[in-house]
Parts: structure tokens; C-alpha cells; sequence
DNA sequence: CGTTACACTGACGTTAACGTCAAGCACTCT
DNA sequence: AGAGTGCTTGACGTTAACGTCAGTGTAACG
């Protein structure tokens, strides 16, 4: 055990840690997302990368385009200067949260009426198996 | 009154009731997600297509392609024909339903989380406005 | 009958989020 | 030295969901 000098990992560790692709991970760089360092011309991940890598990922699953997250990610790391455009991005986070909240909302419905439509198949199922016999 | 004929509407009545474009409907007609009558060369959209819009628009707000609304879509008009498919829809739409509840438990997740980093930034807000004083 | 208003059909443009080469370093193993 | 592996930077390709424009048609109005 000295196989991870650091806490720094390498592009294809995270590709496997992650399962993105290597384009991925230089796509969120070209576009301010992530900050890896450099040994020489390599790309190494630090531990602040994978966690903004985590929230990434999970933006994208409900939609959030990555310019999106890019702004909430910037919440999470104010180091407590600029304080203007920290309050700025503290009412565009409440934004945020709002459609979100509303967006769970409407989803709340559509599965409820998802789940009245499948048990109008499910019974017209059941006829069908009956009449099937 | 006389002006409402039908139910029938033409694209620029469907346009202001639903706040799309003509090119939206026109591009959901050749996806094949409406089926408007035609007068001529002009559409008539009746209560069918006003139903299935209105559905198409709910499933994009939480990030549906048209393609999985289509699907959807056909869960909905079935005649009861066509059993075998019918019953491949609907287990397509049980597997919908799982990961639209996923994603929802994913939603709260991330609302509670990004609740706490608004405390926090409030916190710090505050913290500033006391220092201004 | 001319013009205004609205609709129609192509067909090309656009943005987001990568995929997919191509060509070239930098190590390491043999 | 040569071969292989892994990483690098361009740069062009791709899909979805329309936007936008050009050219044409037609129904109604004055």
C-alpha cells in the first residue's frame, strides 16, 4: 500500500471510479468545471475534483445543463471574498431551488397518473389472460 | 357564438393556447406525436391532439426526449388490439415508472442539500451585513 | 384585382454534450 | 533501438429539438 501517493488520481482512475470517458473528463475542463493538476502534460484529479465530480453527475441526471452546475458548483466553494457576487449566487441557488421544487411537484403528479394508466392495462391484462383460457 | 365550429383549432389557435411555435407542431406531426387533420393543406388539431400536447409538454419539463414520450404516448390510445404490444408498452412504462421514482428520491436528496447550502450562505450574509454596521 | 394575412413545404443553421479519429509525446519493458 | 501503453491536443462528426429563412399558395378584405 503506497499505490495512491497522494489522494491524486489519474484520468483513467477516474474514468473507472466514475465511468465517464477520458473526453468527458477534458470536456469539464475546457469548460470550468474541474481543475485538475498537471504532471508535465498529465492530468491528475484531486480530491475537491471528485467531489465536484460527484455533484456533477448528479445534476445531469434531472436535467440540469452544465453551465447550470457550473454556477452551483461555484456555491459551493466561496471562500468567503467577492462577497457581492456571492449573494448573487446565493439568490440564483434560491431560484434554483424553487423550479426544483416545483419540478417535483409536477413529477409527483405524472406518476401518479403513470401509475392509473398501468393499472388500467394491468386489468385490461387480467381480461385478456381470461380470455385467453 | 359559431366561432368554435368543432373543436377543431388551427395551428395559430393551438400555438397561443399552449405557447409554442407553428414549427414545434409542425416538428411534433412528423415525430409523429400528432396526427391533425388537414383542411386542404392546412392542419386541424382536434381534442386528441390538445391531450397528447399537453402530455408531451408535461413529460419535457422533466427531461424527457420525444422519443420516450411518443412511447408514452401510445400507452395512452390503445384501442385493445394489438395485445402483445400493448403489453410490452406496458411494461416499458413500469420501467419508466421506476426510474422517474428514482429520480425523484434523487430530487429530494439534492433539494435538502442545496437547502443546507443556503443556510450556510444566509449565515454568511448575515455575518457580512453585521460587519457593514 | 391587388394586397394583406396566414399557412405550407423544404432546407439549412444552431446549441449542448460529448464521440471519434489523427497525430504526436513520454515512459517502460525487452 | 523498437514496440507497446497511456496520455496529450486539435479538429471534425453526431444527435436532439427546434429556429430561421426562402419561396409558394390561398383565403379573405377593400
Amino acid at each position: 500500500m503506497m499505490m495512491m501517493p497522494n489522494d491524486l488520481m489519474t484520468i483513467r482512475q477516474m474514468c473507472d471510479a466514475f465511468d465517464v470517458t477520458p473526453r468527458t473528463l477534458r470536456f469539464y475542463e475546457a469548460k470550468e468545471l474541474l481543475f485538475p493538476h498537471r504532471d508535465g502534460t498529465r492530468r491528475l484529479f484531486t480530491r475537491r475534483d471528485r467531489a465536484r465530480l460527484t455533484l456533477i453527475l448528479r445534476g445531469k441526471r434531472f436535467g440540469f445543463s452544465l453551465e447550470d452546475i457550473r454556477q452551483i458548483l461555484d456555491l459551493y466553494d466561496r471562500d468567503g471574498s467577492n462577497h457581492a457576487q456571492t449573494i448573487r449566487t446565493y439568490e440564483l441557488a434560491q431560484q434554483r431551488l424553487a423550479q426544483m421544487e416545483a419540478q417535483r411537484a409536477e413529477l409527483d403528479l405524472a406518476i401518479a397518473d403513470l401509475k392509473a394508466e398501468l393499472d388500467a392495462g394491468e386489468a385490461m391484462i387480467a381480461t385478456l389472460r381470461r380470455a385467453a383460457e
